[in-house]
Order: structure tokens, then C-alpha cells, then sequence
DNA sequence: TCTATAAATTTTGTATACAAAATAATTTGC
DNA sequence: GCAAATTATTTTGTATACAAAATTTATAGA
């Protein structure tokens, strides 16, 4: 392996940040980013789970879903809400503005799902289960 | 696409964090970051570049490149030579400290890209070439 | 019951990553 | 020759992302 551009785990950086910025180029104007767009997308199915719960389910760090929280809450999208019965919790809700976002945010993904499986034809179904294999989001 | 799990940014983003993850573990104890490492790796092909060509090269911002470059100078690993005849440029050079790590780091990188070869089986050379168009580190 | 442990969240500190602006030096165009 | 444009780098501000520690509250165990 004598450049760095062999490496797998430059590959994907670079790969990821290509598509990280497409992803965002696509939500920006309506004021979220993708890992945001990510907590939208699990409310929207199941209002009110807790922070930690959506930590868990996106796979982040906890310290890192307050940050996300915190700026979805400022922009007016979520409200955090303390849980009646275990006062540790505080449970996550979407606000109107937030629901009535999600038809054109779900288009906008849509469309760049679509837009890369064009570009990489016949290898898509490859990608998309080498990526679920290697992000493991069921166990571990 | 009614599930957060099926869109290819958040596959994309889940897979680079755990090999991102994966890497970091395997180079933490050189006291250098997947970036890092990668910068080294050109350095060690060709010492003295630019800083905005290694950020050309491994494809990020000229200002994240200052901070990793701050980083690696104040590790020990490389330092900043001004150009003799270009005052604007900053050359970067790897001290013997970072050249006697290449033997180590390259070993620990080769292994995790084994260790993702063995996992995708079949489906790396797809992977890899997904990859590579993707990132599009040629043109773009 | 009451203390030790566990759980949820936040805070602090470090490291990418990018946008936009600032700075300094060089090159172009007239 | 010199102003305008370009180039290289750094600075500032924002947003993930994680580790470790702190805080608050709940639960378990003796």
C-alpha cells in the first residue's frame, strides 16, 4: 500500500465527505443538517423519545445528541419536555414547523438516494449491504 | 423510505464512523489521528509540500489542514520551513521521530484493511470501487 | 432505611471539517 | 510601474463526534 488513497479508511472518509456534503447542499435551506434530519426522521414516526434513546438509535454519543438537540431546539424544531414520572429524562418532541418539513426533507433524500444509485448502477445493492455490514447498527 | 436505516447518507455516515472508529483504536497508541496518519503518508513518499497542496491532495480545507498541520508540528511529528522563495508558502517537513513510525502505522493499517477484506468477502472489490468513484479524488 | 450503584443528561476538552473573512505576498494586466 | 486580481495561510465561527468527568435522579441491596 504505498499511497494513501488505497487505504480503506481514507477511502471512505473521502467518500463519506463527498456525500455528506451533497447531503447537506440538499437540506441547508431549510435549516437543518443530516444528522438532524436524522433525529427529525425518527420523531416524526414516534414523537417524544428520549435523548438517550436517540442517541442510541442513531448511533451517536450522547454528549454529541444534547449538541443536536440543543440546535434543533433553538431553531424552533423539537422542544425538550421532562418526562412526568423519571425526572433524569427528558423527552424529545417535534414542533409543527418541524412535521411540516417532512415531505420536502424526505423528497430532497430521496432524490440523492436516487441520484447515487444512478451513478453507480449494478453496484448499488453491493454498497448498501457492504455499508449495513460494516455500520452494524442492529448488534453490537 | 420510511426508515432513517435506509437512506445512504446515514448508511454512509454509520459505516465511516465505525472504520473511522476502527482506525483511530489502531493508531492511538502512536499518538496519531486518520488524518494525521495520512498526511505522514504523503509526507514519507515526498517531504516539503505545501500545506495547501497536502490539503489539495488529501481533500480537505485549507483551514482544517492549519489545524492538523498545529497538531502534528506540536507532536513532534513534522514542522513548518518557510519557502526560500516564495514567502507566502509554508513547507512541511517530517522529522526522524514521524519517519520511524511508517514501518508500525503502515502495519496497522494494512491490518484493518485486511480485517474489512475478510469481513465484505466477495463484495470489497465492488465496495472499493464505489468508493473510489464517490470520492472522486482524481477530478472533480 | 439508607447507602452504593446505575442511569440520563450535560459539561468540558480535543479533533476533524467547512464557510467566510482577514492577512500577507505574488502575479497579472494595463 | 502599479493597481487589481490571485494565491497561501491563518483566524473565527459553527457543527459534528467522542472521551471523561460532573450532576441529578432512580434503583438495588444489605
Amino acid at each position: 500500500m504505498d499511497n494513501i488513497e488505497e487505504s480503506i479508511a481514507f477511502l471512505f472518509a473521502k467518500a463519506e465527505q463527498q456525500i455528506n456534503r451533497r447531503a447537506r447542499e440538499k437540506l441547508s435551506r431549510y435549516g437543518v443538517t443530516p444528522i438532524q434530519y436524522a433525529v427529525l426522521k425518527v420523531l416524526w414516526r414516534e414523537d417524544g423519545p428520549s435523548g438517550t434513546a436517540l442517541a442510541t438509535r442513531l448511533a451517536v454519543d450522547n454528549a454529541t445528541m444534547t449538541g443536536v438537540i440543543d440546535r434543533l431546539e433553538a431553531g424552533g424544531y423539537v422542544i425538550r419536555k421532562p418526562d412526568k414520572s423519571d425526572r433524569r429524562i427528558q423527552r424529545i418532541h417535534v414542533t409543527p414547523k418541524a412535521r411540516s418539513l417532512r415531505r420536502p426533507l424526505d423528497a430532497e433524500m430521496e432524490k440523492l438516494n436516487r441520484e447515487v444509485a444512478t451513478e453507480l448502477g449494478r453496484r448499488m445493492p453491493v454498497l448498501r449491504s457492504s455499508l449495513k455490514d460494516l455500520a452494524r447498527l442492529d448488534k453490537t
